[in-house]
Order: structure tokens, then sequence, then C-alpha cells
DNA sequence: GCTTAACTTTAACTTAACTTTAACTTTGGA
DNA sequence: TCCAAAGTTAAAGTTAAGTTAAAGTTAAGC
């Protein structure tokens, strides 16, 4: 079993964001990684893909509070029955909220096609 | 032919955003509307579409510029070859984002799909 | 053991995207 | 014609999401 971990500035350079920008969403509360005797942070797998999902969810325009939000739900583990329809409730809406996005974006990748599509024929004209 | 204007109030509360967020909007170059000769502002249906667009950009978490320098594009009529293909170009690139995009919101949905699953299988468990 | 790179915290600073406020003007209805 | 509602600008204030700086601590290689 490995057990592969890295440190801030590895995770940093990998993800492609600053060691402070790491640090700032643990002040947020979106992650929390072990520390070593001295203090300083390790980071495991884990805590790695939880770092990706933050930067996936800020790419769709998430704040980090919703994303705050979305990873508390994914990481409870509720047993409670009214509970666990609360947690499937939640999902649902979320998937229906993700539905319209997807289509808003297929919206703009029209327009953007038809844009491209006016240029191409400008651009035939013009060799003729 | 119809032709609809609106009032910032009124087109405000359509798009569900506020007025000043309109005019600040405006302030920045995303859209200039015609004005009355007391200098009201007043929309046309163009206008409220660049702002459909404006707003639909920014939930995909698009910034003001990015969307700024987007619609610019679209709006120009380039005439010069040279000009054409670049906005050519330029196109290619924001598709190919996009399909960047989606591929991340399909991941997003998947994630999403998975946890539901999760949570009815937990419930099934606990009825039996 | 020493040096230095990498780490720590705290606090101030920055930028984007608005929002609010203040002081004033225009418009539409009785 | 007058008044309230809606509009105007300019400037200051707010919030989210970082970044930067200062001052000190830990870890790694020689």
């Amino acid at each position: 079993m490995k057990k592969k971990i890295y440190s801030i500035s590895e995770l940093a350079s990998e993800l492609e964001i600053s060691p402070s920008s790491i640090r700032f969403y643990e002040e947020k509360g979106l992650i929390d990684p072990e520390r070593t005797k001295g203090n300083q942070r390790i980071y495991s797998i884990r805590d790695r893909a939880r770092l990706k999902l933050i930067l996936r969810g800020k790419r769709f325009g998430f704040s980090l509070s919703e994303i705050s939000e979305m990873i508390g739900f994914a990481n409870s583990e509720p047993e409670e029955k009214h509970q666990l329809e609360r947690s499937l409730e939640y999902s649902e809406k979320k998937l229906k909220e993700l539905a319209q996005r997807r289509e808003e974006l297929e919206l703009i990748e029209k327009d953007l096609l038809e844009m491209k599509e006016k240029f191409i024929q400008r651009l035939k004209k013009l060799k003729e």
C-alpha cells in the first residue's frame, strides 16, 4: 500500500496554484491536512483529490462557499433515515442545476459556432 | 415592426439583477444603450439579448473582461483578411475551451450521480 | 552543526464585481 | 402644475478570493 504524500509546494506546483491559495482554502475550511511534528502541512492523495474538486468547481463559477457546501455534503455519512433523504434531495437538486448549466453551455457554444461560420463565409467571399 | 424597448428597472427585474449592476456593466463597456431626451437609458431587444449573454457567460465563471473581449469580437465586422483570420482563430480557441469545460461538467455530474446512487442504496438497506 | 530553502502565522494589501449613498433631475399620473 | 416614483452621476463602501510582506521556525544537504 503506497501512501503518497505531498508538501504544500509540491501540490501547489502540480495543481498550478500558489501555496498561499492552498492555505487560504484551508482557512476557509475546504481542506484540513495533517501536520508534521514541526507543524508543516502534509497532504494525502485524498487531500489532492479534494483540491482538484475545488478547482474544478471554481472553473464553473461556483463560489468557495458553494463548493464548501457540496464537499461537506459529499463527505457526510448520514445514517439516519431523514438525513439520508435530505441528502438525496440535495443531490437531485444539484444535478438539476448542473443540467441547466449544461444547456447554457450549449447555447454559448451555438453562438460561437455561428460566429465562426460567419467568419468562414466572409473569408470565402474575399477569396473570390 | 414592433420595436420593444425597456427601462432600466424593467430590464433589471426581468433579468433578476439590480439596475446598478446594469449601469456597472455599461461603465465597463459591455453595453451601450440609447438615451431619452432627458438622459434616461433605453434598452432595445438587442441590448437585452446582450445582457443575457453577459449573464450566461458569468454563470460559467468568465470574468467581465473575458466577456467583454468575446462581445467586442462578436460585434466587430472585420473586413481585412488578416483580421478575419484572427477572429476565426479566436473563435476556434474559445470553442476548444468550451469543449473542455463541458468535459469537466460531465465529471462533476458523474461524481454527483455516484453520490446519489450511494444514498439510494443506503436508504434501501434501511428499509429491509 | 551550519546554512539555506521551504515552511509557519498574522496582518495588510489588492482586484473584481458589485452595492450603497447622496444629491440632484426627469417622467407620468391626478 | 405638482408630487412621487424612477432615473441620473460620482464617489465611497463591501465582499470574495486571493497575494504579499514580515518575522520567525523547520528540514535537508553538506
